[in-house]
DNA sequence: CAGTGTGAAAGTCTTCACAGCT
DNA sequence: AGCTGTGAAGACTTTCACACTG
């Protein structure tokens, strides 16, 4: 059965059993099945199945599925099967943070870049990335085909940047900023905002 | 109409709100609209004012919403009308990006300790914090009556920093590492993985 | 008239339960 | 026997559309 207009809740649940998947393969599982999957991410096996059906069949039947089979399906459909570069945005603690982030190259992408408008911050050593002014962006954007941006600079100039971004030709944004980004449609921007996780849990906290 | 079992997702929508509110109120708008409010954040009117009646009459019909009034009586729905203690343990990039972070404070949430398990972090300076040994943990969560927790420790320890956390009387988890933490059912635990939401957006980049 | 609050309809997502394969 | 893949049922969420109010 093809791919063809799946859900994106599905999509995003994609990333969860693949982040299981790594668990159960480095507890040296070979075969794993829905139900382990589900236990180890605290769902129903009937959701795991349901999800894998929309893009084809990957278990053996009173068998279950194949760990790093199934890793490498899930890859390619996510198109996460190659490196992705990113550039990141903005070298406050979130950007240095970002940077230093160990667990994205095994994970599929790679920091090609970070850039900061503050004249000040230019020229920092970031790991071992330099801080680069964003009159480089551009440049940089076009020499490692990067389609993938982190975005972590102040509110007021997240708009101003994006557009910079999507101008030079970055497809997807990462967003830091508690703003509401205004994007063209063929690009996709995603956010991150930890107060946001904070107030919702507060509720059942009273 | 009290609010009496209002759906989760509905919860998780509230902190958008206000922050579509704040930064409505920063444009100095006095009176707001759903569909403003809808059009600030990308959704419908509709899905605005459904959510609201979940919890009562929030607007003037004609007219539209206070947005210091909203704003508050939101802020009363979701318990942070008043300030929360946070711990953040682990002193590693994200947890020093969090507690250098100012956009909690006026949103709620006050670091009040940085814990880290090594010894060599311990008595490092963060902003006005100095890094604590986990062994203090217990004693500065009793003392300020801590709450909710950041969690940015490496995958292997979260669940044991996790069970420390929970004996000590933390009631909610902001969790940093790409594990799925088992906590009592009235512990609540939200996880941010930055790579998740990268892996999401490929698949439409291709 | 502009804009809320809300039943009812439409749409989406999850769970069930079982045929069928290994 | 054990487990997948999947229609059908059930649960949940969003959208519609309008009575009502200032």
């Amino acid at each position: 059965m093809a791919a063809k207009e799946v859900p994106d809740i599905v999509v995003a649940r994609l990333p969860l059993y693949l982040r299981a998947l790594s668990a159960l393969q480095g507890d040296g599982r070979i075969v794993t099945s829905s139900h382990e999957i589900a236990d180890w991410l605290g769902m129903t096996s009937a959701q795991i199945r349901k999800d894998l059906s929309h893009f084809g069949e990957f278990g053996k039947q009173g068998t279950g599925y194949s760990v790093s089979g199934l890793i490498q399906r899930i890859k390619v459909i996510l198109h996460i099967d190659h490196e992705w570069s990113v550039v990141v945005i903005g070298a406050g603690s979130i950007g240095r943070a970002i940077t230093h982030y160990t667990g994205f190259v095994d994970r599929g992408f790679r920091v090609r870049g970070i850039f900061d408008a503050d004249p000040l911050k230019v020229g920092l050593l970031i790991g071992t990335h330099e801080v680069q002014p964003m009159e480089h962006l551009t440049e940089l954007v076009h020499r490692h085909q990067v389609r993938v941006a982190v975005l972590a600079v102040p509110g007021y100039v997240a708009q101003s940047v994006t557009d910079l971004l999507v101008l030079s030709g970055v497809r997807a944004i990462l967003n830091y900023a508690p703003v509401n980004l205004h994007v063209p449609a063929d690009v996709r921007v995603e956010n991150i905002d930890p107060v946001l996780h904070l107030q919702h849990m507060m509720y059942y906290i009273g």
